[in-house]
DNA sequence: CCCAGTAGACTACAGCCGTAGGCATTACTA
DNA sequence: TAGTAATGCCTACGGCTGTAGTCTACTGGG
């Protein structure tokens, strides 16, 4: 069963609801404007279309509704990266690892995570080749 | 100035395309047809479009037109990733590395590619930093 | 030279996403 | 409490993408 997909806006916004939880509408709006311009009714219809598609749930409180994730974003975003690997990628990492060493900035505490990463997996093939 | 983007479906088919370069559209439909049932005429659209994207060009050729992808696929494939760690995981490539720790199924071969990355990554470092 | 089959152009349409206006209702404030 | 501001719902619209039908033009076989 995978995860909605979900356009760029739409991840801009949930992060920000993220962020902000539980937050209102205008609260979500203001943050927002400070990047781009856009009407507190867009944001409202975009929040409104998270709550559809089951991303965001909402709660009265004070006469208002306050929104929050439904799910923590780190693994609605674990799940986009899995569905970009396996549908874009066709589940080939190789592009990525070239981006890495290509274009990407990596800095130096995401090193130590790409050493550990490797740790990681060497240490789960020992344990699956006993 | 950005790739365009392009669709699931326009990317399968560009991938085809690629594969059978110089093609017809005859030869992307049928081989397409093997995993989905579209429509020669979709194929057709698809490929018209990603023509317009500047993506694919073509040449006639025997009264037909054959399709050929006008930069290599593989600089399109790392502007996609480029692109996706950008906007959609802004840049911070940890998410990544957790779907690669946990979910994918990482082969032997990509652990060795990212051992090497590893080494790069540490080399450029150095060289960075006399 | 004519016909059947093939290739290409054009048009269409639905669903999703970004964007937002209008209007109704609710909630403060004077 | 009456007016004003805030909140939320509904509707809309254009562009992109997936999908395909129709119609026209070309091409090769008899």
């Amino acid at each position: 069963m995978r995860q909605p997909q979900l356009g760029q806006e739409e991840w801009d916004i949930l992060r920000c609801v993220a962020e902000l939880a539980p937050a209102t509408v205008r609260e979500v709006a203001d943050h927002v404007a400070q990047t781009k311009g856009l009407a507190r009714t867009t944001v409202l219809t975009v929040m409104e279309r998270l709550r559809k598609k089951r991303v965001l749930q909402r709660r009265k409180s004070g006469g208002v509704y306050r929104y929050s994730p439904k799910v923590p974003l780190s693994e609605l975003t674990q799940g986009m990266v899995a569905s970009f690997v396996e549908t874009r990628l066709q589940g080939i990492i190789s592009p990525f690892l070239a981006y890495l060493s290509d274009s990407a900035d990596v800095s130096d505490e995401e090193l130590g995570e790409l050493k550990a990463l490797v740790r990681d997996l060497e240490q789960q093939r020992q344990e699956k080749t006993p």
